[in-house]
DNA sequence: ATACTTAGAGCAAACGTTTACAATAGATAT
DNA sequence: ATATCTATTGTAAACGTTTGCTCTAAGTAT
């Protein structure tokens, strides 16, 4: 076992609570010469403080938990790298929890590692809360905040994109384009967090600001999975219909994109592809992907800030496109 | 603040040492009936255990500190999935610490916020310790186990792949497929905990094996990075030697590829490719990448175990061949 | 000389658990 | 009737800290 303050208080022959005092730097209740022997004691006995008794007595605690999906959702590293810049400036601590992949379960378990012992608040990155899970962490009064999914409920905190913005500035800039079949694919428009709808929604009324008469085959559902896009693009491709698609996730898009490979349609001559994401994996494959990119890091940032400060707010991050190699104007005379 | 077993002691009429042993299970201890009503008592008043006032005196924690590097390797995942799953299986909870990209402030800070609670052990994942903070790591006698990642010297505990192997069969993968001239891309030889040299070992241990005379300009270090696939390729047009080049990491394969696409050399006609990894990344790129595909899933279980037991040995996990698209037959005749 | 302040230190309670030990009552064995 | 055992419960100490309160000695003001 490691030394304790009462080791250095027997070493030194101070109390205890001189000791503490020293040791967490209640400046004022102490001699420069106390703490020198004090410190001294400490560094020799490699004494290492026990956070389960502080956090025990001040009832307090500056742990920051967030808990993600174990499913690849290849944006939580920026979420997380926000979180992290805005803890270290706080001098929060952060762990991170894995909460499986909707698992109902890994999602309590993760819950409660958290919620049993002292902790600041909950950041929830992406992850769909089962009711019951909810629950628990709703009776459980520490504060907690959603990020990069939103809710109608206002009662509950989030922060990330504007997905109704998302669907309607992907559908715009493609019409810009030249675009007037456009496919929108793999997204969910079932889901609690609605997400998907919201996209769904800026998607229509992009398209009716343009007059465009939305066709049902164009929206293909998904889970925003690798697979959903593959099968997105075996649908459209039926139809030969769709001159663009709006990917729900960099990992549809990709999708999309392999399928296209296989099927041997090229990207964007014949079929233009705008993912939402943005992460870095729109620029390992070829062509790159064009995309929405939201601003992960900002996200995790921000909802930090919020969590320590007791915020009881939402928020939305910006979006922007970025052009890369995947989308083409499109020229009817070429048909 | 919650609710506490003194709350339901007074509200029951038990005392906390009853209510101590209902809610932790002490059976033999207690009627069923009083369980009963301790329980139903716990619920209504929403009681959730303090675990930091049980791990203060028990002496003990069921929590493993898993560190990770927050830059972009992209296998931790796979790795995190096998420590979730033996830590589930044995009733243990896990917490993922970042430390940042080589910083040794971060690495700290990560550390401390391990040691200054109670913990089980430590899981490093390809996290390469700064020699003060192996130091800290060594001196508080918490257990740890590198992952993926080996070492010379043999006091410290490590689950990884055998490193030597990976380079030997990669190199004679290639040499059976008919290269002679194989390049070697993006590894580190100098990094202390040696992954890049045991491989370059193995590389030339094959090489040698095979009569092929290696030469100096096939071995382009750098740091497993998409970048540092990316100089190599380049390095490697300048000769135009080389008809094959094993990748240090998937990033570095891609990047390989990458450059390949925009310089117009074909893979695999014009060049091979094999990477070290063998992650999701391989499937997401066209050609897809072959590679020498490591058990990150079975490292963390492995690890886990040892971690749990106290076993203090090393191991190796198996390594296998993983062809794809991106390696075909050299001959000779063709040129 | 007296009263008051202050710097530096210690005492002891508190946080929420667990658990060795003690106590009680009823049952069983002799 | 006595001794022994068992089932259930309680008492209290312990874990490592923090902190309100108290104490002492020296310094300052009058």
């Amino acid at each position: 076992m490691s030394a304790t303050i009462k080791d250095i208080a027997r070493e030194t022959g101070f109390s205890t609570a001189t000791v503490s005092r020293v040791l967490s730097g209640k400046t004022g209740f102490f001699s420069s010469k106390t703490a020198v022997i004090v410190n001294e004691t400490a560094a020799k006995l490699g004494y290492k403080k026990n956070m389960a008794a502080t956090e025990l007595v001040t009832q307090k605690s500056n742990v920051i938990a967030v808990i993600v999906n174990s499913t690849k959702t290849n944006f939580s590293d920026q979420i997380i790298s926000g979180i992290q810049k805005k803890a270290d400036e706080a001098e929060k601590r952060v762990i991170i929890l894995y909460a499986g992949d909707r698992d109902e379960r890994a999602q309590k378990i993760a819950l409660s590692t958290a919620l049993e012992r002292p902790i600041l608040g909950i950041l929830l990155l992406a992850v769909d809360l089962f009711p019951s899970n909810l629950e628990i962490l709703t009776f459980s009064n520490t504060p907690f905040y959603f990020i990069s999914i939103s809710f109608k409920n206002n009662k509950l905190n989030y922060i990330s994109s504007n997905d109704q913005e998302i669907g309607y500035q992907a559908t715009k800039y493609l019409i810009t384009q030249g675009h007037k079949n456009i496919g929108i694919a793999g997204l969910n428009i079932t889901n609690s967090a609605h997400t998907g709808a919201l996209r769904f929604k800026g998607y229509q009324k992009a398209l009716h600001e343009a007059g465009i008469l939305f066709k049902p085959d164009w929206l293909q559902t998904g889970d925003y999975s690798y697979k959903s896009g593959i099968t997105a693009l075996q649908k459209y491709y039926l139809k030969k219909d769709v001159t663009a698609v709006i990917a729900a996730s960099d990992l549809v898009g990709i999708g999309i994109l392999n399928e296209c490979s296989r099927l041997k349609i090229s990207v964007p001559t014949e079929l233009s592809i705008i993912t939402t994401d943005g992460t870095s994996l729109c620029e390992l494959v070829r062509p790159q992907l064009s995309s929405i990119t939201q601003d992960f890091y900002r996200m995790g940032y921000l909802g930090t800030t919020y969590l320590i400060n007791s915020v009881q707010s939402n928020a939305y991050t910006n979006i922007v496109i970025s052009q890369r190699q995947s989308v083409k104007k499109f020229n009817d005379f070429d048909h």
